[in-house]
RNA sequence: CGGGGCGUAGCGUAGCCUGGUAGCGCGCUUGGUUCGGGACCAAGAGGUCGGAGGUUCAAAUCCUCUCGCCCCGACCA
């Protein structure tokens, strides 16, 4: 049966990519193109990405609420970056009730501005100050090569927008929620990811400064996993955001956004899955075990499923999420496949031997084979259980985190810089000049992922120019 | 928009060059035997061959137009 294979990572690393979300039943494609139906088990995924979010957003004083998906254009032309960036990937709505529109509305390709709109009536005073809103949403952005996860004319995101008195009050919360993605990749999703500065040209259209979280995919590209920005008082400007401070004087707010989005799910996918399929950190998975009874005639099945069901309640209590795979007429085996396939972080295998020793197997999905399998007692599961997973999400983590290491270069000179961006990261001095990323880029399809916020210090000369540089830069082919 | 590939059953495809009225695998349904790493046997259901027009006695096949999708590039979370 060959079309039960993927296509391993090394062979074609895009198709495998593509296998796994259609077969795993992440997603699937829709009747428009660029557009993605998020299927149960993809939307059970975000999910629970979205939970572990909005908990750390709501614990840093965080409010959710919701604004509308149709924005006038004219809106979206009030900030002149903001327009020269967005107005080429806009959809715009001319007709309704079968009546051209008087002017049209596009559909938000993110709320800047029409959050601003909100926030010039909602702000009078420094009293008001600040005001700290997320929604989570879907924005769409018409993009001419589209991916499934990666990048669809649809996404589905949280955008937080927020408003303070200060620029250092701005400037701290853009650094907040750098912060709390960088911890959200790391604890939930077991991706270990660099926080950092975007460059001029990678700046958010409208942003005095952008922060990203980038992450190195199976295939050694770099995925912006997230971002933060700070807007200064550009949007302020644009939608006359002021307030009054204690001194009586009328000044401009300081904004900032900072959005994650369903292409965090294609992070998931590429860091940690291999050529079986998909494996999910058991933090976010759906289903953290799925156990699979096995039994050949109706008097073991009976034993067998009633000893997995008292398991299921058992772990079920304990406040894990498993699923039991009671399927007939699919043989044991391919149940394994295709829970590996769909990366389930643990396999629990129940036979007849087991309910006589009153025990379980355990196969690890981080580790396939032998070497992953153990047996266990059924008493006392949930606790043997919930601290496996654990352990699994800590070695998911340190083995991104190792295979980013081994496929990061700090380079000393340009031909060593070259050839690692091949593979993977190049850590390399860089004079800040948007000239010589030009260059890289036109040279070597590299672009300049961010700058970290963790330094190790000293200087050097830039690796394209020569020219002093204060700060090593992350530069990397790109999704 | 440029380059490449492709539209035939739910999915994957053969047939197209050299026209003669559609085949295979997977999946699905039913029955039986299986079941500790992708089971097997038997019997079934399922197709206006992407769409429109043309050539012809006859079109999945040849011609024209058209729609759509996927991959690579420019753009981008």
């Amino acid at each position: 049966m060959p079309e039960m294979k993927l296509p391993t990572r090394a062979e074609d690393f895009a198709e495998w990519y593509n296998q796994i979300v259609l077969r795993a039943e992440l997603a699937d494609y829709a009747p428009v193109r660029g557009c993605m139906i998020v299927r149960p088990y993809g939307w059970n995924l975000w999910e629970n990405i979205t939970e572990a979010l909005d908990r750390r957003f709501k614990r840093t004083g965080h409010v959710n609420a919701a604004f509308p998906m149709l924005i006038p254009r004219s809106f979206i032309e009030k900030e002149k970056s903001h327009v020269a960036g967005f107005s080429p990937e806009l959809a715009v709505v001319t007709h309704g009730g079968g009546e051209e529109l008087e002017e049209p509305l596009v559909i938000r390709p993110t709320s800047e501005t029409i959050i601003g709109h909100a926030y010039a009536k909602w702000i009078q005073s420094y009293r008001d100050l600040p005001v700290l809103i997320n929604q989570w949403n879907s924005v769409v952005r018409w993009e001419l090569r589209t991916r499934l996860f990666l990048r669809t004319l649809e996404f589905y995101w949280q955008e937080g927008h927020t408003a303070h008195a200060t620029r250092e009050e701005a400037e701290a919360e853009t650094r907040q929620m750098l912060d709390i993605y960088t911890d959200f990749a790391v604890t939930e999703a077991a991706i270990p990811v660099i926080p950092g500065r975007k460059s001029a040209s990678e700046r958010f259209a409208g942003a005095d400064e952008t922060y990203s979280i980038e992450a190195m995919m199976g295939d050694g590209k770099a995925l912006q996993a997230g971002t933060s920005h700070h807007l200064g008082q550009n949007f302020a400007k644009a939608f006359e955001i002021c307030y009054l401070d204690r001194s009586g004087v009328l000044q401009h707010c300081w904004t900032t956004s900072w959005g994650l989005s369903t292409r965090f799910i294609g992070a998931v996918i590429m860091t940690h899955g291999d050529d079986q399929g998909l494996i999910l950190p058991p933090r976010l998975a759906p289903f953290q075990a799925v156990i699979t009874p096995i039994f050949k005639d109706d008097q073991e099945k009976a034993g067998v499923l009633a000893a997995a069901e008292k398991l299921l309640a058992a772990l079920v209590d304990a406040g894990l999420r498993v699923k039991l795979d009671a399927r007939e007429g699919v043989s044991p085996g391919f149940k394994f496949n295709d829970w590996e396939m769909r990366g389930v972080p643990l396999r629990i295998e129940i036979g007849p031997k087991d309910v006589t020793k009153e025990s379980v197997v355990l196969a690890r999905r981080d580790r396939l084979g032998k070497e992953g399998k153990q047996f266990a007692p059924q008493a006392g599961l949930a606790a043997t259980v919930t601290k496996l997973l654990e352990e699994i999400q800590r070695s998911l983590l340190s083995r991104a985190l190792e295979f980013r290491k081994s496929n990061t270069v700090e380079t000393s000179d340009y031909e060593e810089f070259k050839s690692a961006v091949e593979k993977g990261f190049a850590l390399s001095w860089w004079c800040g000049d948007s000239g010589c990323e030009e260059k890289i880029k036109e040279e070597t399809k590299a672009t300049m992922r961010c700058i970290p916020i963790e330094q190790a210090g000293g200087s050097g000369k830039c690796v394209y120019c020569g020219r002093p540089a204060g700060e090593k830069s992350i530069f990397a082919r790109a999704y």
